[in-house]
DNA sequence: GTCTATACTTTGATAGAC
DNA sequence: GTCTATCAAAGTATAGAC
């Protein structure tokens, strides 16, 4: 952490270019997106809707999909406070709750995902494969330590189980955008039951 | 089944028009898909390995979406021979088994599905509301059979353990996309422990 | 450093010729 | 039934004003 997080979020170098206004716009773009959803978020669109020219938005980002990324990114970060729950399934039950409330950002973490499977070289293939390593990484670690202290069944494999919890929470999540109906906390509750110990 | 497949899978009306061209090209894009995956595919891409313009895709489908949608469900129903098994854990298994061939395919599933979201009417968005609705359905009452006979525990949800299997197939696709390291068929195993019964 | 203006390229889509 | 021509919109890139 430190100077790494520059190239996540998609700075250029090291130099800072323009921080303050480059976070204005990373800030109001957030806001399009929690309203307006991802749809029609072409990059005039959204710089219209900020109130710059579409140019000025590559200014500050050298393409589309890295300025989204790095939206997506951003929102993340800013309400990235764990409130003392270990990574698992309490952390996932409690990021699906937060999610139910801005579903246009959900909508875009999941179009974005997707797109990055698309070219083997992208911003957001780098981005989301980081991210998918780091999570599965210390959710593994977490469920072990669980598994040590009974709170987890340990007759299957911690990683098995981590990878199981990011896909269960990404699969719901799109179920869930498709059809509201679908119970996004109350299903992965069921997953948590699972993952209990034989009493 | 019978009249419906039509529109599911994009035809404009009743009258069948230049149906054997038409099932021609799907097939062609089919291997297309198969071979060189889903990066850059657009319209006149596809129509260039078809040997076509990218006009004349459009005389046979009214979008690139509903092209697409079209592949896919064509490329799914072509091996839809489920081996005897009844809906449910095993059935993801065997799919996932064969989906690794096939990462092409999977590929454009998954992105289909993410870009379905983005606009509320869209071919691809009924096409996979309907899709889950179904297959939830069909799941959820697999598994209650399974759970009065003893072989899935029953102290949880049917409609979750549904909904959970789906959902837990789609991500681990997209994590083992993006890092084939991940077991895709291995972690589905898992998650079949976790849905036994306690012996 | 910040941004407007502009143009280049590719895309999905349409219209009309043959 | 299939093509060529054409369109509008999109992502991208550059030049240069301030």
């Amino acid at each position: 952490m430190g100077q790494d997080e520059d190239e996540v979020i998609g700075r250029r170098g090291s130099r800072p270019k323009g921080v303050a206004r480059r976070q204005e716009i990373l800030d109001r773009a957030i806001e399009v997106f929690r309203e307006r959803g991802a749809s029609g978020t072409s990059l005039r669109r959204i710089a219209e809707a900020i109130g710059v020219s579409h140019a000025a938005l590559l200014h500050y980002f050298d393409s589309r999909e890295q300025l989204l990324v790095a939206v997506y990114a951003q929102a993340e970060q800013n309400h990235e406070n764990p409130p003392d729950l270990r990574p698992g399934i309490d952390t996932m039950i409690h990021a699906a709750r937060r999610n139910v409330g801005i579903p246009g950002l959900v909508t875009l973490y999941s179009t974005l995902l997707a797109a990055s499977l698309e070219s083997e070289e992208s911003v957001g293939r780098d981005f989301f494969s980081a991210r998918f390593e780091v999570l599965r990484r210390t959710i593994t670690e977490s469920i072990r330590q669980q598994q040590e202290e009974g709170l987890v069944r340990d007759d299957v494999s911690a990683e098995h189980l981590s990878a199981l919890l990011i896909a269960a929470s990404d699969g719901l999540q799109i179920q869930w955008l498709l059809d509201p109906a679908v119970g996004l906390e109350s299903t992965l509750q069921t997953l948590g039951t699972l993952l209990r110990p034989r009493a």
